[in-house]
RNA sequence: GGUGGCAUAGCUCAGCUGGAUAGAGCACCUGCCUUCUAAGCAGGCGGUCCUAGGUUCGAAUCCUAGUGCCAUCACCA
């Protein structure tokens, strides 16, 4: 039995026995490091049922518990906290109940009902870039968690693969590429077809430059120049199915899937369903049509359909327009129902989308909820802030953004360097050594970005780059690096991996390791509740602190006594594991070395 | 203007449903490698928790008002 549980009705029944009073609860903490103690008891939310002196109240509980529970050893009552002792034996029994469980901390899955997790969604007329980077990570990193936490998870992206974006960079191909091709140019298929992107801007820009010098009026110019005509005509041509726009359209966004399959690989996420917009953007209409026979929709004079949310304090929002088309709107209610559809286990959705979105995902989850879908309650829309440079923002078509496939790269190079001034890997290969320099530099990458809480916005200076000291991923990876050393050394020594004498002395470094490995249960559960990430990354921090402070100053394949030494042999080995853990539901690997 | 988010040390960030003297890292300054990996450990320096009120035995945390930054309020996606 968990000990606070035991705790909470034996406090209960002090309070009961020794002032007559029910207590509705009992509020615990854990002790605070500089007082002796494991678990706390707040007094003074008692005192509003106990009309005594706190301090008095807690010598009194306290005296009550080491009577009745086993557990507790000693207390001691600091104004109105109750500072309990937890004996060793409990915390030592404890880890001999989790010495050899795998995967310690997970839950098998339990849930019946899956939620689809859906990030990335990027659009096909350009790379991916810093900000793709954080929606990838927190999406991929939301993903693992959930599925640790008991929930059967479908990862999924929707490919924006139409519009007028996707024609502009395909007008200026045809314009300017002379036939140009990735294997041709050598280049990445999303980057070549990035830069007729980036041509196109500024093709049209000089296009209406020269339209204003002829005299013509900014604002028509800016409408009338005719590469601008020539991607809405193409769009039109689209549309209409013309075999050669498509043809196109097909060639060039293969070039792109081709590219981010490889920014994918390498930034370590991947999906198990992919939807695109070409096929669904028409999507969502017969819903918008049975709303309004519903009522819960209505239509305009001018045939447009709209939604009332001025109850909920939003505005009206259109759902289709007067020609009858769809828009954003249209489309997302329209691809939810369908994702259903597909997975008729699907009870709740996680959408992975900038803070930018938020109004829309609001009114998208209302609108749901009105035509009463029954997994309507269960949406989420896991919003982000951006990441900004200290220029501000990061615009593609000004190119100024940190590209995802350069900034890996870097990443992997300064921990290369770093890696070869230390020099501690003379005898690997160079493919070892550049695995593990992409093992690191992506470890302090990934948790730079996830160690922050989604919600804050977050300023990336690529001339300062990333740590890789202090809390960092690279800090924590060392840290498990140094525990397998150990293990190889105990494996050789042969140290004997048997269960622990519940009736040893625990060393206080010791002591604090199983309560923080304790915790890791109840993260996890916590991290998925808060769609979380950042409560795993703290988390391995604080506890590879802990370890790093039990390493310098207790001696381990040292020790002399056989039983003790097996014991930290194995809390090291246990550490290890729950870091491996920890870091893989943040998508890091670990190394063997470093 | 309406709505939403954010504001904690020079910088980057923790701080769970209100609880003890507000915590880390970086930077700066001291120590510690003939001892299990020094990408480490131990210590020092550094804070009107944006401001002003309020609720409470107790507020960085909750409420109100204000300030600053960001986003959003399209028959674009």
């Amino acid at each position: 039995m968990n000990i606070q549980n035991t705790l909470d009705t034996e406090v209960k029944k002090a309070v009961l026995s020794l002032f007559e009073v029910e207590l509705p609860s009992v509020e615990f903490q854990p002790t605070r490091k500089d007082f002796e103690g494991d678990i706390t008891v707040v007094v003074f939310p008692m005192l509003r049922f106990v009309k005594r002196n706190p301090a008095q109240i807690g010598e009194q509980i306290g005296q009550f518990l080491v009577d009745a529970v086993a557990e507790v050893t000693a207390f001691n009552v600091v104004k109105g906290f109750l500072n309990i002792v937890v004996s060793d034996a409990y915390y030592l029994d404890f880890f001999n109940g989790i010495r050899l469980q795998e995967n310690f901390g997970f839950v098998a899955q339990v849930d019946s009902d899956a939620v689809m997790v859906e990030y990335s969604s990027p659009n096909t007329n350009k790379p991916l870039h810093l900000g793709h980077i954080r929606n990838n990570l927190l999406g991929y990193s939301v993903a693992e968690i959930l599925k640790a936490a008991g929930k059967k998870v479908y990862k999924t992206q929707i490919i924006n693969d139409r519009g007028i974006h996707i024609c502009k960079s395909m007008v200026a191909w045809k314009r300017f590429g002379n036939g140009a091709t990735p294997e041709g140019t050598g280049l990445k298929g999303d980057k070549l077809v990035g830069n007729y992107y980036v041509a196109f801007d500024k093709a049209y820009k000089e296009e209406i430059a020269k339209l204003v010098a002829d005299g013509v009026d900014t604002k028509l110019a800016e409408k009338e120049a005719p590469i601008l005509q020539e991607a809405q005509q193409m769009l039109r041509n689209w549309e209409a199915g013309n075999e050669d726009v498509v043809a196109l359209w097909k060639k060039m966004n293969g070039w792109v899937y081709k590219g981010f399959d490889v920014t994918y690989k390498n930034l370590g996420v991947d999906f198990d369903q992919l939807y695109y917009e070409s096929d669904t953007y028409l999507l969502g209409k017969d819903v918008v049509a049975d709303g309004l026979e519903k009522g819960v929709f209505y239509r305009k004079d001018d045939g447009s359909v709209w939604i009332d949310l001025t109850d909920e304090g939003l505005d009206e929002k259109i759902v289709l327009r007067s020609d009858g088309t769809a828009v954003y709107m249209t489309q997302d209610i329209g691809t939810a129902i369908q994702r259903v559809n597909d997975y008729p286990d699907i009870g709740g959705m996680v959408y992975t989308v900038g803070n930018e979105q938020d109004y829309h995902f609001k009114v998208l989850f209302l609108i749901l909820k009105k035509l009463s879908f029954s997994w309507a309650g269960q949406l989420h829309h896991l919003s982000y802030g951006m990441v900004d440079l200290p220029s501000g923002k990061m615009k593609s078509r000004e190119g100024t953004v940190v590209d995802a496939d350069d900034l890996m790269v870097e990443m992997t190079q300064t921990a290369a360097k770093i890696s070869e001034e230390l020099g501690k890997l003379e005898d690997y290969s160079e493919t070892e050594k550049q695995q593990l320099y992409k093992m690191i530099g992506l470890g302090a990458l990934k948790y730079y970005i996830l160690k922050v809480d989604p919600k804050k916005r977050i300023l990336f200076d690529p001339e300062e780059s990333v740590d890789f000291q202090g809390n960092t991923g690279p800090f924590i990876q060392y840290t498990y690096a140094r525990i397998q050393s150990i293990l190889r050394k105990a494996e050789s020594m042969e140290v004997p991996m048997t269960a622990v004498d519940t009736n040893a002395e625990l060393h206080p470094k010791e002591k604090e390791l199983l309560k923080q490995l304790r915790q890791f249960p109840e993260l996890i559960q916590l991290a998925a509740e808060n769609f979380s990430p950042a409560l795993i990354a703290n988390y391995t921090y604080d506890l590879v602190k802990g370890f790093n402070s039990f390493y310098q100053q207790v001696s381990i394949l040292g020790e002399t006594d056989e039983e003790r030494k097996s014991f930290r042999v194995q809390l090291s080995k246990k550490v290890a594991e729950v870091v491996e853990s920890a870091f893989l539901l943040l998508g890091i690997q670990v190394p063997e070395r470093m």
